[in-house]
DNA sequence: GCAAAAATTGAAATCGGTTTCAATTTTGTT
DNA sequence: AACAAAATTGAAACCGATTTCAATTTTTGC
């Protein structure tokens, strides 16, 4: 059905029909209250396309998506379609090769060029990413998620991960630790300069030196978590306790913990970031794991509230939000033997 | 830049350039190449909208995501963007509530009003799944990722869980366990019922009957795997054998075994299904972990491509197509003790 | 060399809405 | 009751492409 069809089979003009849809001030109250009812009931609604080109609004926010399996990825996004269901917005998954900026920017261009977005959500920024200026010179509004240290002015949402850090680390030292290991997220990434600077800064108060020799990054999983947890404890000074960068690394780190027949939360403390997904949680394992928690999901869907924000006109300097992480203490994180 | 000025700047209608960029046969050798190399160099792209409106195409693959989490939602998604990143089709993610089919089918109806995609996928469907009666009517195409006993023909794409689980439970009786158990998916879902017939059929080949009291339904998570492993393995007549539906459900299985004292692959054996998640690999797992196998990303691109041809306009009858599973033996099968 | 056929190009209509601007009706004021 | 102001409605232009149909140019056949 058509606007032209609806509004002869309303006896009105295809502009009254138009402007009581969509909120217009200057339609009576008595006809928009009619033509919302007669659109519900004979299932009019316009077509998104025409509405499009019309106003220039492509409805949708971009998402680039790394080829690679992201972890995250389906809690970030069930976050975002939660908020943007009711506005009216599309997510649009773009699909970029991983590690390769020049292709993804080259996603950008084409996004731009053909209206597809209004804006775009990029993830895991590196303290000078490429992709900020790029996005700025093109003119299409973005907001990172994690942070960056590009001189350009960015929208940003991260959580603190140099404090998350910093206080897994100064609660193992409370409890006695002198040997922490850390086994970070991917070498480079801005979150891991932070939880690298949060590990060093808690050792630094205690006049402490982080030993560079405990420190790793990689990717988050299951098999590095085993892997880097492994070489740790088999060396002649092994530390007591573990920091890890998420709990499928959690996951990997236990298996390695009794593949060398100890046990966590006895001869080594464990302490992970937990991204909160529903299939694993901290709180099951055994023993259960202490964490700092921060909701993925909830990210997600407050990014897809400020970048509608910043679709409506709002400022982009004014869109910075540093959310807070949570420290919970379970039983995976005990004084050393 | 829109059409009107490009064309003018090569000294040509809008009309020949749209044609050359389309690739219409009627456009000379050379114009074509001309236009194409300065549409290239001037970062001239049409306007998807106008061009959508135009042509009628939505120019978009709906996925309808429910809210809860879903683990292999990523690794398919990833699978589907890798297909379509050369299709000039997009990937939109639609939220529905779980759980609510009416929520659901009213989502259809506002994506089809709104001639926002040209097709949708669907996911785990039920064997008399409303949601494909309602596709139907609407005259929405679509791909059911699953299968359907629904009366009505449509197009599928499906591994077979049957012969999966079939192949697991011979494994296991050939090995000479007696008692398995399985922790099977969520009740209701055709795959659930497939993979528990064959777990059945696998029982009655040797004249065996599959014990009831051993065959749970459940979501897929590591707390599920624990909770159900650790039920069955503290019964007076415990299974010496373990089939779980997932990575993520073995995994809380594995640690079931433990907590009660026992080795996986010694005191019991387990076998899953495994989606190929890149951060939780079985052969990683400690006993490594037996599995069917089959990648959930490549179903994502063959669901992909499959849906182009149904936008094609190939035959929905002719859309099925039901993908064999490797069976991979690893450490945690062995005979019973 | 010329007519007919084939190849190439362009003008204008169209997709389905939104929005500007003008016309009409209603309300308020004296 | 008469007029100005405010509220409401509608006609027509427009968004930026595609495509029909007609016009022009080039090629072919004899």
């Amino acid at each position: 059905m058509k606007l032209r069809e609806f509004a002869k089979q309303l006896g009105l003009s295809p502009t009254t029909v138009s402007r009581a849809l969509s909120g217009y001030p200057e339609v009576s109250e008595a006809t928009r209250a009619r033509v919302a009812s007669e659109a519900m009931r004979l299932g009019y609604r316009p077509d998104i396309n025409a509405v499009r080109l019309k106003t220039g609004r492509a409805g949708a926010i971009g998402v680039m998506m790394a080829r690679s399996g992201e972890i995250h990825f389906a809690e970030f996004m069930s976050g975002m379609a939660q908020r943007l269901e009711t506005a009216d917005t599309d997510i649009l998954i773009t699909p970029i090769t991983a590690h390769n900026d020049e292709d993804e920017m080259q996603a950008y261009r084409r996004l731009v060029e053909s209206r597809r977005v209004d804006a775009v959500i990029i993830h895991s920024p590196r303290p000078r990413d490429p992709r900020i200026g790029v996005l700025n010179s093109l003119g299409l509004p973005f907001l990172v998620h994690g942070r960056s240290e590009s001189e350009h002015v960015h929208a940003w949402l991260d959580i603190d991960n140099e404090n998350a850090v910093r206080r897994s680390t100064e609660h193992l030292l409370d409890l006695g630790h002198r040997r922490i290991a850390m086994i970070n997220g991917l070498r480079g990434k801005t979150y891991s300069i932070h939880r690298e600077q949060g590990f060093r800064v808690a050792h630094q108060e205690r006049g402490l030196v982080a030993d560079p020799n405990l420190m790793v990054c990689d990717k988050f999983s299951d098999e590095s978590g085993f892997r880097h947890a492994r070489s740790f404890l088999e060396r002649a000074n092994a530390p007591t306790a573990i920091v890890a960068g998420s709990t499928m690394t959690a996951l990997g780190v236990y298996r390695a913990v009794r593949s060398l027949g100890m046990t966590v939360g006895q001869n080594v403390s464990v302490i992970a970031h937990d991204d909160v997904f529903p299939y694993l949680t901290a709180e099951s394992m055994v023993p259960s794991l202490s964490t700092t928690r921060s909701s993925m999901r909830a990210a997600g869907t407050r990014c897809a509230e400020l970048t509608l924000q910043l679709i409506a006109g709002r400022a982009v300097d004014e869109i910075h939000e540093l959310w807070p992480v949570e420290l919970i203490l379970r039983e995976s994180t005990a004084p050393p033997p």
